[in-house]
DNA sequence: CTCAAAATGTTGTAAAAACAACACAATTTA
DNA sequence: TAAATTGTGTTGTTTTTACAACATTTTGAG
């Protein structure tokens, strides 16, 4: 089947057979479609049909309030899903943008028929929707993961409390980063500039250490201040 | 069958007839117990193995994080579930409080036997499984919007963008919220006496008005400043 | 009804953030 | 490879926030 290998790395589709897939891309009305980097997949506001499933490259999922502020949500690397929550709860239009941050090839599929299995062929398909719950699970953990990021009271606490996550599940002091610090700002919900002051701070203070994405804290000093 | 006029009443068992609840009752292993106000219902950091449905009175979910400070994550009232996300996930300690906020009745069910049909009995627990995916999924939604609030860069827009939410919801520009000023600043994740500050400049100027937890929000003026 | 506890509004001060403007570095692309 | 674009750090200014302290009001328990 055609770019099997890459769904078989998915979460969703981790543990269907090739032959399971292949009867269940008909009914799921699977399409592949190739972008390239800064192409918008899905515009906020248009009417929400599909799931997409990210197989190569990369997407970043932003949303734009009525003032124009953007916020980026999320990145999506391979295997990242967009559009199941909007699936389950109904919502009519999508609600964010869907931008390739990569040249990305995605598969497309029929929401409706996606989180409704069918008995009659497709019997593999009850599973895929578990992994589907699991997900979406998943992604609520993040969110509130996010959650406690911005509840801290300051710029300071929000980079540490981030950075020192994201060393924890690396499972180490060093480790690398999605965001540039543009995006990570974005990511925070603070202003650039006031970022950047806040880190080279930490770094003067032996803290924490960066070059471009990659970044090192040092576990020990970072409640020495506080 | 004991409660069910309140059980029957939720969204999870809205359409599972009291034959059929019977039934379920001894798979789900469910047990109902009273609460008083403040009664801490759920303690963070205990082993998570069961699910918590409030069926009358209220609730509140907060975490403390390891500085010790408080965030309220969000109120249940009847209806209310705690704990399914983590049965999903599979999370082994419960990682916020669970507290009463008024006397209250709760339902307590098996979180391994809640989210695994088991075909034989009970043969109408998919669709309170599928109800408990809504209800991830309508969680969800509140945790975007939270965080949508939260991303604003100052007090008076998290106040503007909260109020005028809530307004929303109520479908009128009077409407009652369900946090007193201290719990707002809480949940907004700002300082009470600058939350007041705020408030009272926003009342000063005519674009909102309150008293308690009733409000009112001039949705004209809104826009006027910014 | 009374009294203690909790909630609220206010104010002054110090700290932090947003904002704007800029120079320079890095990256992209034509 | 050169030019244009994007990313980054820095600095000064203004605005906003956190914090602390206090007086007053409201609430709730006995």
């Amino acid at each position: 089947m055609e770019n099997f290998l890459e769904i078989k790395k998915t979460k969703i589709f981790a543990e269907i057979s090739e032959n399971d897939m292949q009867a269940m891309a008909y009914c799921l009305k699977i399409k592949f479609a190739n972008y390239n980097k800064n192409d918008t997949i899905v515009s906020q506001g248009t009417p929400a049909e599909n799931v997409y499933l990210i197989l190569k490259g990369g997407a970043k999922v932003e949303n734009i309030d009525s003032r124009g502020d953007i916020s980026i949500i999320t990145k999506l690397k391979a295997g990242g899903v967009f559009g199941i929550e909007s699936s389950y709860s109904g919502e009519e239009e999508y609600s964010e943008y869907l931008i390739a941050t990569e040249n990305s090839l995605v598969m497309i599929m029929n929401r409706h028929r996606l989180i409704n299995p069918c008995q009659n062929k497709c019997k593999r398909h009850d599973i895929v929707v578990k992994n589907l719950v699991k997900l979406i699970v998943e992604r609520n953990a993040e969110l509130i993961e996010k959650l406690r990021l911005l509840s801290k009271k300051n710029t300071r606490e929000k980079v540490l409390a981030y950075l020192y996550r994201q060393s924890s599940l690396a499972g180490a002091a060093y480790f690398d980063i999605p965001y540039n610090k543009t995006e990570l700002a974005n990511y925070l919900s603070v202003d650039r500039s006031a970022l950047s002051t806040v880190l080279s701070k930490l770094k003067e203070e032996g803290i924490i250490d960066f070059d471009k994405k990659h970044y090192h804290i040092d576990i020990n000093k970072i409640n020495i201040n506080k």
